[in-house]
DNA sequence: CTTGAATCTGACACTGACGTCAACTTTTAC
DNA sequence: GTAAAAGTTGACGTCAGTGTCAGATTCAAG
């Protein structure tokens, strides 16, 4: 599968394909002419990684995280060391003052169109 | 209360109290010769615009949506017209998918920091 | 009146994920 | 073999909120 495929069944821009590989997230077989092998699981995983974009990670977190975690076709590489773990954890706290704030806001959001609907 | 008394008891930076002015969701009087002069409303206003924009809304959004919202010292100034309503819409649904995304996430990294203090 | 702390405006820098364009090469289709 | 489509690298631009610095002005205290 090439760019331009996996572009388009992810939704994910061919730039940011490249640069999610300049950044380590993401890796592909090359063909001789230098064009971009990717395998069924590369959907998978770029999929993941928006999903931790969205939660706020950074890359180089998201570099260190993956290989941590289970596949679609395989079993994790690593696990975390004690570092990572620490890490991790602020992140997850960081995660749960967010849904916490999402929610509040949400709730801000419904008063005011519930205002609008009934006055 | 002067911009740097606010920026303490708010933990904001007086940059940024300044730049919400800019954007029209902050005001405040002026001494004769310049200087912002807030009242203790405007403590509030700022956790809340904050919370707005840790919700992922950007100024102009929050300049419209705040006039529609109870303040601590008054009642909402106006309501909602149809197409903000519809706009606050868009921006609930963005936020219910955000939560949803934050709550995979944050069990993906669950997972990986149980995996290491078991494994 | 003077001094120092606080504030003012305006401008430029940064961050980080990504858009966009240029110039070139590889692959694909006929 | 040739043209079109797709891919490559590299560089620079964008956005939005904020940091930071410079130079000038105002305020509070002695």
């Amino acid at each position: 599968m090439r760019i331009g495929e996996l572009a388009r069944c992810t939704g994910v821009s061919e730039r940011s394909l490249r640069y999610y590989e300049q950044e380590g997230l993401l890796s592909a077989r090359r063909t001789p002419g230098g064009h971009r092998e990717y395998t069924e699981a590369a959907v998978a995983r770029v999929r993941r990684i928006q999903e931790l974009y969205a939660a706020g990670l950074c890359s180089s977190k998201i570099a260190k995280l993956l290989p941590c975690m289970r596949d679609s076709d395989g079993r994790p590489s690593r696990t975390a060391d004690e570092c990572l773990v620490s890490e991790l954890t602020v992140e997850r706290a960081r995660i749960d003052r967010m849904i916490r704030d999402l929610q509040r806001s949400r709730a801000l959001l419904d008063t005011v169109i519930e205002a609008a609907s009934q006055g």
